[in-house]
DNA sequence: CCGGCTTCGCAAACGGTGGTCGCGAACGAG
DNA sequence: CTCGTTCGCGACCACCGTTTGCGAAGCCGG
């Protein structure tokens, strides 16, 4: 009695045979959230991308949150996987920052991630590359495993950052108004450099967090 | 013309006076999110908590999703801040677990703190206080924020492994299944020792982060 | 070639949602 | 007491996820 998306056959064994395939709906799902963002992707939006009705989705799919897990898989497939260069940190960033490629392509999967980081067959073959390149660590497999949630909460947290417009106006208004205000000295004291749009930030986070998560002497 | 929450007059200065506040909405929200969950809270249910029509709460608030930020910032009024010590790891750590006991009281938390991490007064408490430990560490203010910003989003995921149970379960299903397989070499190998539970690893991880982050040496 | 079994595709329907609107009632200011 | 303004409310809108019943479609055994 699989619960899983993807333990559950696809297709029946018998009987008429379906039209249309999970992946397909997949591929219509991720179409219209790249379009018009995740709260886009309701049955019926995606039922008329594919010129179908609401619930034949059903048939395909047990519920809404389903198929945005297989939405995630999805994209997660998009990844290059380098075999590992002996170089684990460097290994691990640039995976990273594929990572932060795909967030730029999906902008509706980092709230995804972030809050239902379920795993597909593609998230298998991260897990896996992500052990690959650290199969020489001395560090214990949790500690591993941590490291790849922590990378993946970062790096959708920044690519979250990089488009979110609206929100961050608003809070910036805030701010300067607290800042204003003169209660919250430390916040008043601020100053705000311009930001280097040439320097990227995030391989030196992600190195100085990995460093500090996998020390290269101990494992625990 | 302010768009955020809390630049926003609560009351009218003149006409008739509003019969509830904007604080005893969002009490009845929080109770209804604690009580049901973060999906319960409707604006029909949260209406209904206080015993008032639907439409109404539209005078105290613009939208629904101003009402969560308005949740969101009452609960991060829990924190009880205690004097800088002098030893900054510590006392970020203190606050990190303080920051963990509030998830742990409202489940619905996390999943609002990663996907919309809007700031308002408490918030802005938070950041005094984040900025007020860090004051004498020499990193810029900028590499100061992203570490707080790191915080919140690492307290903010474990605390939803925490309580995740369903999704866990599935998740675990299924990578067993790839386990068995025999594709993945390395998710095959891994073993797990049955977690410690006297062993909260919270703690380590925030410090290996931290001082990742901000070393005691150099700003940038 | 056909009959039967099973699944498929679909449209209608259900309860619920966020949000809008207009109106009568309530209140403070003058 | 009157006026100006806001409040509380309930009906209403469009849409949502999901269920259900049914006719049609397709494969399999004969």
């Amino acid at each position: 009695m699989p619960t899983s998306v993807w333990l559950r056959p696809e297709r029946a064994a018998v009987g008429r045979p379906a039209r249309r395939s999970r992946s397909e709906i997949t591929a219509a799902a991720v179409a219209v959230a790249d379009r018009d963002g995740a709260e886009a992707v309701s049955m019926r939006r995606v039922a008329a991308e594919l010129g179908t009705g609401a619930g034949t989705l059903y048939r395909y799919v047990e519920t809404r949150d389903e198929l945005l897990d297989l939405m995630a898989d999805h994209v997660t497939g998009e990844y290059a996987f380098a075999a590992p260069t002996g170089d684990w940190l460097e290994d691990l960033v640039a995976t990273a920052l594929q990572a932060r490629d795909i967030h730029r392509r999906h902008p509706w999967l980092a709230d995804r991630v972030l809050t239902a980081p379920g795993t597909g067959p593609h998230g298998a073959d991260l897990v896996e590359h992500h052990l690959a390149v650290l199969a020489e660590h001395p560090a214990d497999d949790g500690a591993k495993l941590v490291a790849l949630g922590v990378l993946s909460a970062l790096v959708a947290t920044f690519a979250r950052a990089e488009h979110a417009g609206r929100d961050l106006e608003r809070n910036a208004e805030y701010m300067a108004h607290v800042a204003a205000a003169g209660t919250h000295p430390h916040i008043s004291a601020l100053d705000a450099p311009p930001p280097d749009p040439a320097h990227d930030p995030l391989p030196d986070v992600l190195r100085r967090v990995l460093t500090g998560l996998l020390p290269i002497d101990s494992g625990s």
